[in-house]
DNA sequence: TGTACATCAGTGAACGCGCGTTCACTGATGTAC
DNA sequence: TGTACATCAGTGAACGCGCGTTCACTGATGTAC
C-alpha cells in the first residue's frame, strides 16, 4: 500500500474531529461536506470512502463530542468537590465563547432533536450516560431515583443557561446569566451558592 | 387598488406567522423561502415585496414568537400561583411535542446565537424581557437583583430540560425529564416541589 | 353609466451558487518474480 | 537488486437539486373623464 498502516483510520478520525468542531460551531445543517473536508486537509470526493452519508458522520461526531463532555466531568471529579468544579467549569465564559470544543447538548440540542431516529437514539444514550454520571457525583445517602432527578435538573439548568448566555449579545448581561446559572445549579446540587454558608 | 385595504399587511402577517412556526419546527437554516411561501399559500417571488431578506424575516418571526411566549406567561399569572402554573404548562408533554407553537428559545436558542448581530440584539431584548417578567412573579420581599438571578435559573432549567426532553427518544424517559425539570424549577422558585410540604 | 388608464400584490422563469453524492481516475507504495 | 504489477486512499469533474434573490410580467380593481 502507498499509505502507511493505520493511515486511513487516522484520516477518518481527523474528519470526525473536524466535524465535531464545525457542527458545534456552525450547526449541522449549515456545515457542508466540501468545507468540512477542506478543513481536514482533504478534498470532498474522498468523504464516501469513510462514511456512508453525512448523517452517519453526524452520529460519529456526536459520539466523539460526547467523549469530550464525559472527560470534562471526569477531570472535575478527580477533585474533592467534583460536581462544583464541573458546574463552574461548564459555566465559564471560556466555554460560552468556544462552542466548537464544548458541550454538544448546549450547542446542538434542539437541532439533534430533528434528526433521524437512529441519530437521536445514539444521542439519547450519550445524554443518559452523562446524566447518570452526574447523579453519581451527588450525595450517596439519597436514593438513586432522587439523585437522577436532581442530576437532570442540574444539567438542564447548566445547558439552558449556557445557551441563554450565548444568545444574549451584551457581554456583561451574558456573564450575569452564567453566574446565575452557577448559583442555580449549586442550589439544586445542595452545594453552597454563596461561597460557604453551608458545609 | 385591486386588493382590499390592509390586504398586503395581512399577507405579511401570514408570512411571519408561517415562518415563526416553520423555523421552530425545522430550524432556520433548514427552512427555505419557497416552501415557506407555499405554506402561506403564495409563490416565492412575492417574498421580497414584504421583506428585504430572509434574515429580516427571521427577526420579525422571532418577535412574533416572543409574543406567544409572553402570552403564555401572562395567561398563567392570572392565577394565584402564577409561576407554578407557567412552569407546569411550559414543561408539559404537549409543549415538548409541538415546538412549532412553543418557546422560541428552547426551539432555536443555539441557532439564533449564530445569527447576525442585529438579529441577536432583537432576540436578546425579548429574552431579557421574558426574564424580567418571570422575576416579577417571584416573592416581592427579595431584592430585584436576587429575583432576576433566580428568574434566570428558573428559565434556564425550563428551556434546558425541555430541550433534553425533545432530544431523548424514549417517551417514558423523556416524560421523566419533564417531571424533573418541573421539580427543579419549583425548587429554585421556592415553591413546593413535592406537592405541598411548603406553604 | 361607460370606457381608458394607473395601480400594485402576486406570479413564475431565471440568476449564480453550494449542497450531498457518484465515479473514473491518479499515483505512491508494497509485493511478486 | 531490479522490474512489473496490484493495491487503494485520495482527487476532482460532474450529477440533479434546492437555496436566496431578481425581475419582467399579469390581471383585478380603483380612479379619471
Amino acid at each position: 500500500m502507498r499509505f502507511e498502516k493505520g493511515h486511513k483510520a487516522a484520516t477518518r478520525q481527523k474528519i470526525i474531529e473536524t466535524a465535531a468542531a464545525r457542527f458545534r460551531k456552525y450547526g449541522i445543517a449549515a456545515t457542508g461536506i466540501a468545507g468540512l473536508m477542506a478543513d481536514a486537509g482533504l478534498t470532498h470526493g474522498g468523504f464516501y470512502a469513510h462514511f456512508g452519508s453525512k448523517e452517519e458522520l453526524v452520529r460519529e461526531a456526536m459520539e466523539a463530542a460526547a467523549i469530550t463532555s464525559r472527560a470534562r466531568l471526569e477531570r472535575a471529579s478527580g477533585n474533592k468537590p467534583g460536581l462544583e468544579v464541573y458546574i463552574r467549569s461548564y459555566l465559564r465564559p471560556a466555554h460560552r465563547d468556544a462552542p466548537e470544543q464544548g458541550c454538544f447538548v448546549a450547542a446542538l440540542g434542539a437541532e439533534l432533536a430533528r434528526h433521524e431516529p437512529e441519530t437521536r437514539a445514539a444521542v439519547s444514550e450519550k445524554i443518559e450516560g452523562l446524566l447518570a454520571r452526574i447523579a453519581q457525583q451527588l450525595p450517596a445517602e439519597q436514593d438513586p431515583e432522587t439523585r437522577l432527578q436532581t442530576a437532570i435538573g442540574i444539567f438542564g439548568v447548566m445547558s439552558g443557561t449556557l445557551q441563554l448566555a450565548r444568545a444574549v449579545s451584551d457581554e456583561t448581561r451574558s456573564n450575569k446569566i452564567l453566574e446565575s446559572g452557577i448559583a442555580a445549579a449549586l442550589k439544586l446540587a445542595g452545594l453552597s451558592a454563596r461561597g460557604g454558608d453551608q458545609p
